[in-house]
DNA sequence: CGCCCACTTGAACGTGTTCAAACGTCGTGG
DNA sequence: CCACGACGTTTGAACACGTTCAAGTGGGCG
């Protein structure tokens, strides 16, 4: 579960590659476009449910997650984004947000204006297929978790989400021997899974436990990928991670 | 809750009206667009998990599901679908399917090449974006669903999907004072929601014993929509559906 | 040093599950 | 026309996974 690849200094051409193939032209309109970089601090909102933002957020370096709150102030956490992601891209289409975006860890952020993208989508249509092939791969990991959260049990949900956020992280190529950068608190984990802390505290130390992986200090370690992918029935297909940008060693 | 519009004998034309607008020739184009129609029966499978379609499934009339099958033999049923939408129309950019679509009830498909709709969106980049927001509000269901599913009780739970499907229904014209041909069993309900068909069936029926809705030989009639929408935390914002398309009533 | 935040642990509780059986209805075939 | 089977719904009772409430621990940082 490594992969070189050549690395861009951009992040979100670098997430484009490890999703599909674009030509030199393409990347370079990508590299092209005109973006405001601003440092967020941990927990601070970048959008919010009911806005009608005009830009959207590439994640330039950190972690960002989508929430929504419930009437009874339960939270429910949609999904979290690595470098590259572009988590409310969806504003070029639905004008409202249905939910908000805040920054997982201290992040910076880059602000892109809608007309821009709309223009770069106009003049290159593989782009666009590119970008609505992202927010594809946004709805199939919705419908993962969805499933999880239905119909599994606690153990299994947790050991799910910490394969599936290795193997993003892998695809863009932020893992370093079977460890990966992604600070996230045990309060976050339930309500990203729809548990409380304190179950996500007992599973999880069975996990440890178990010695199949370790979570400190901010740092992810995969211990044992094998059992971890069986325990958490992990099958990374609905990722759609273009099988040309990773190389699985042998 | 009503709503009257031009009524187009095309599924997907009246579908398209419903989320946003297209011109007389966009229109033309989507009617043009060639595509065969098959009846299936109810529970049949029209496309599967690990297939690798290469044309996508417009709902001409009845109803479809979607749906993982996980390991221990369990299901999640990810959504439902109504006339005019194309439940797999993400295949168009992932190649492989990472969830089965089913007849939920008697209905026919129709099913339009790949290639044909390439064609249409080069050639309509405003078809494109229409589509891409389809599938962008796909997304925004599976969140409301995973909100639900990790964060409210099974009544809430019930209550929620009713109200969505009404809503809907009635988006597209398929609803006549309060009621609409939905032909739903528990089980599938059970299987949307996260629950067992035995809570499923308890829940429902102190929701029917309030008098809030029945549902009874394949029809849902809304009998206390206010309530209703309360009981189950309802706000329609995330389905994004387009305020021009529909006259609420005053 | 002291505070804050995240994590940990214990014990009682409850929502939803599991298993099992029975009921009703509709369509089919004898 | 009735018997039968299939399928969906309903009901009961025991059980369990995860929750709730509460208290305490540990580490990092001003």
């Amino acid at each position: 579960m490594l992969s070189s690849k050549s690395a861009d200094n951009h992040p979100l051409v670098r997430k484009l590659q490890s999703i599909g193939a674009l030509d030199r032209e393409e990347l370079e309109a990508v590299r092209q476009l005109p973006i405001v970089v601003r440092d967020i601090r941990r927990g601070h909102d970048i959008v919010r449910e009911g806005d009608r933002p005009l830009q959207c957020c590439v994640v330039m370096e950190g972690f960002t997650l989508r929430y929504k709150v419930i009437e009874e102030g339960k939270r429910q956490i949609l999904s979290f984004h690595t470098p590259g992601d572009i988590p409310d891209l969806q504003s070029l289409h639905l004008k409202v947000m249905d939910h908000s975006l805040a920054a997982l860890s201290p992040m910076k952020a880059g602000f892109v204006q809608h007309a821009d993208m709309r223009d770069l989508c106009l003049r290159y249509p593989r782009i666009t297929s590119l970008l609505w092939r992202d927010t594809l791969i946004d709805g199939a990991i919705f419908r993962e978790w969805l499933t999880g959260v239905g119909r599994r049990d606690a153990t299994t949900r947790i050991a799910h989400l910490f394969c599936e956020v290795y193997a993003r992280l892998d695809a863009i190529g932020l893992t370093e021997d079977g460890a990966a950068r992604f600070p996230i608190t045990q309060v976050e984990l339930s309500d990203a899974l729809g548990l409380t802390d304190v179950h996500v505290n007992r599973s999880l130390s069975v996990i440890k436990a178990q010695g199949l992986l370790s979570i400190k200090g901010g740092t992810l370690t995969i211990i044992d990928w094998d059992r971890l992918k069986v325990l958490g029935h992990f099958d990374p297909t609905y990722l759609h991670i273009d099988p040309a940008a990773v190389q699985e060693p042998v």
